[in-house]
DNA sequence: CTCTAGGGTTAGGGTTAG
DNA sequence: TCTAACCCTAACCCTAGA
């Protein structure tokens, strides 16, 4: 039905935005395994073979890091010896059969625990057996690894778990389905060095406070481009002086920016750049590309789901007000779009009558 | 504005876009337990032409939301009975193991949408659970069944809903309590609801020629350009008539086109736009300016390595086609030029011969 | 009116700082 | 590793003026 994909090589024609798919055949997420070598952690060596216990929970989505397959639970009876293996396992059959022990049954339960970030409350799934170590990997992992351990200072019901010790389970101290964890950071020491081998010892206290916090103030527009802006402010005007003393080379959008910005779409629609620019952003250094770009960024961070990344602000009240912007933007869009096909209709007929 | 044909109830007057208070009196468009299959088969809706936005981020299961109840798994009942306190025993802990798990709670809850129509916004009670089919057939039964599924093209955060499956629950793909949905529809031609594929390579034939061709596609194809053309080609007589779904609003030139370009230069010369469209581009929809423009572009282009990032292609040969252009239009100019100034002094000895 | 020249703006892929 | 911020150009728009 389509005009027939000629010769014409196709150019790019990349299509779906999707990216131009550098051919790199992205696999599956798939065999993204936990930490499986559990360094720490404990040997925990419960014989892998056994049984299925849980057999495949259908819904689970093996994302939540955290969660420990949860072992058949035989709290591994001390079993260490390699030839012994079978002896051991006549054994544990023979413990199976005299039932006694199946109550040392943990019953491993998946929770789902809130996370409090100096960016927002994030969820977290965890399962009832995680422990401090298990927590500070998490979020390690979960931020790319910017975010060491040795960094993090997280708190259960105002207590360090550091101070439970890092292999203590979570649960042991209060930790339950819904339990909500703070967790604050110790600025980056700036030497990237890796090894500052921060002595952790006990310096949580004070670092509690230099939490970064979001930058909330509308920065004095550094006056960089301010220069002379040249009616357009599409373009910069000169090199964002980022030169070399401009250490500070990105302006976070602030909140307040960034709420300028949904409530310029929602009154202009998508596209009017330099109007939104002119009219919510003359004192603000930021250009029209700048807006335009901070509105795809905006689109992209509300669709994802608050889920535990270092993502800028986003929340459900920001995330509301993006909405309403875009169903705004679409009405306005359709208005203009009926009232052009109303007057195309228009011309038709008054063409027609001429003719 | 726009007799509203369909029968979709006239939406509340003020549409603030506040939020349509609770009064619709919409009962819940059926619960309708859809499939759920969600677990690996993975949908994988393929959505080639898809919106824009699109990076297709595989929905990572959105939080504890709406969540589909787990099933306590497989209980392998293969007991037999000797003891019965053993059974007792086991029994209690399989109870004790799936009592606990009450966090999936699946909860439905009754919600209030809203959908933004080229009528106006009107509220819609669905519960969490709702799919892409029953939105679709509650607004195909809305418009008294005037407005089929296959017509509708509805929008949730800028996404096609169609993308995510006929059975999937919007609730996983970011639709909330008091959301917002987008309804366009395309006209009455038939067109598959699906996104055609269409690799535009070269979709730019037809659309130009007259006014009357009946846009098939709602889209804000950047309607600046006003209302009626004349037959010209020096713009564009009507929306784009990108086919449908060419969601990319931007048409990239490809090789052959600009190689066309190229030899319509060398033929015509420089500023000859509107015969080179004529000639070589008369089943495309490229307008005079276009061509124009791609000219511009393609000798700023020449001008640079052909490595260069975020060039389109450029290479030795295009870009030698280019200068033979430039070359064959300079002789071109200098010939015209001296014709003018032939022709003026013609003019001038004639004068002076009548005078 | 048509069309071109040329400056302006946007869309969207790409890069990079943090 | 991941993304918000920023870059850069092709594509497209606007409009004075011929």
């Amino acid at each position: 039905m389509h005009p027939p994909p000629e010769g014409l090589s196709q150019a790019p024609a990349k299509r779906g935005r999707g990216r131009p798919r550098k051919d790199a055949p992205k696999p599956i997420p798939a065999p993204k395994e936990a930490p499986a070598k559990r360094g720490r952690g404990r040997p925990r060596k419960d014989a892998p073979a056994t049984e299925k216990t849980a057999p495949e929970k259908k819904p689970a989505k093996p994302n939540a890091a955290v969660k420990r397959r949860a072992p058949p639970a035989v709290k591994e009876v001390g079993q260490h010896s390699d030839d012994e293996s079978l002896d051991e396992l006549i054994a544990a059959e023979k413990a199976k059969e005299r039932a006694p022990p199946p109550p040392p049954e943990p019953a491993v339960e998946n929770w789902t625990i809130s996370m409090a970030t100096p960016m927002g409350t994030l969820p977290v799934e965890v399962t009832s057996l995680v422990t401090v170590t298990d927590i500070k990997q998490l979020v390690t992992a979960k931020t790319g690894g910017r975010l060491p351990p040795d960094r993090q200072i997280i708190k259960l019901n105002e207590r360090l778990i550091d101070d439970f010790g890092p292999n203590a389970t979570l649960a042991n101290h209060g930790l339950k389905h819904r339990s909500m964890l703070t967790l604050t950071f110790i600025r980056n020491a700036k030497s990237p060095a890796k090894s500052p081998t921060v002595d952790r010892t006990r310096e949580h206290s004070r670092a509690l406070q230099t939490v970064p916090s979001p930058p909330r103030e509308e920065r004095p527009a550094k006056e960089r481009r301010t220069g002379w802006q040249p009616e357009s402010v599409t373009r910069r005007v000169g090199p964002r002086e980022r030169d070399q003393s401009a250490q500070g080379t990105k302006h976070k959008w602030t909140r307040e920016e960034s709420e300028l910005v949904a409530e310029g779409v929602a009154k202009y629609g998508y596209g009017e750049w330099a109007a939104i620019q002119k009219e919510l952003f003359a004192e603000s250094a930021r250009t029209s590309t700048d807006i335009k770009d901070r509105w795809r960024n905006m689109l992209k961070a509300a669709s994802k789901p608050n889920d535990f990344k270092f993502r800028s602000f986003m929340d459900d009240d920001l995330r509301e007000q993006i909405n309403e912007a875009q169903n705004k933007a679409d009405e306005y869009q359709q208005k203009k779009l009926m009232e052009v096909e109303r007057q195309r209709q228009e011309m038709i007929r008054v063409r027609g009558q001429i003719a």
